[in-house]
DNA sequence: ACATTAAGTGATT
DNA sequence: AATCACTTAATGT
């Protein structure tokens, strides 16, 4: 990927390896960021977070190859983390102190290229959460959502409770609860206290 | 055995 | 689909 003579070495030089284990806070919203994350495996959970009453919504993960297209802008202004990133499963990232990242952007192009279509990339993905929120009813949602967690995690397995989708998706509880329940009878999934299996 | 937490239910708006 | 007011089930101590 980053091909051009020089930027891989620059990469290993100036790049912190970083290990973040499952469910462990990475970003948390309002702190500052000084590094852009280049993940190399695992997978990050995006959400933005409500300032006052603390509602949280899924918007993306992030996973091998990916970086965080956010951190760029937010770092440039030496803004407030105005998301939160959260390690879905054990996740190793190489962390990029922005300054090289910002001259990497004018020396390298294939860094440019890489930066501008990972920004390319979450703009689209965006555009589908807006599109989801307001075009699609909360079923749909739900198994998208469910989806989306699979292929991150590569895994047909999701630990998780009903109350956490309902923060996710900033529904309620008992909604989630209905719907899973519903997938199930309809087979496209099994459902344990803790556990939902998707098939 | 008891307390805590997750999940299910039905009524109401 | 949200909220409420429960009940039931599963788990941890």
């Amino acid at each position: 990927m980053f091909s051009e003579p020089g930027l891989q070495e620059e990469i290993a030089e100036h790049g912190k390896l970083m290990r973040f284990r499952g469910g462990e806070v990475i970003m948390d919203y309002g702190s500052y960021i000084k590094l852009m994350p280049l993940i190399l495996e695992g997978s990050i959970k995006v959400s933005r977070e409500d300032d006052e009453d603390g509602k949280e919504l899924f918007l993306y993960y992030l996973t091998a190859g990916d970086t965080c297209s956010m951190s760029f802008s937010c770092c440039l202004s030496n803004k407030q983390s105005v998301i939160r990133t959260e390690a879905e499963e054990d996740t190793t990232i190489i962390g990029i102190p922005v300054q090289f990242s910002e001259v990497w952007m004018t020396k390298y192009q294939s860094w440019r290229n890489f930066v501008m279509q990972s920004y390319d990339n979450k703009m689209i993905e965006l555009i589908r959460v807006i599109d989801g929120i307001t075009f699609r009813n909360m079923d749909t949602r739900l198994q998208e959502y469910l989806q989306k967690k699979v292929v991150a995690t590569g895994s047909n397995r999701i630990s998780t409770t009903h109350q956490e989708i309902a923060f996710d998706l900033n529904a309620s509880r008992e909604a989630i609860s209905r719907l899973l329940k519903r997938l199930e009878q309809e087979g496209e999934i099994s459902l344990g206290r803790n556990l939902i299996i998707v098939r």
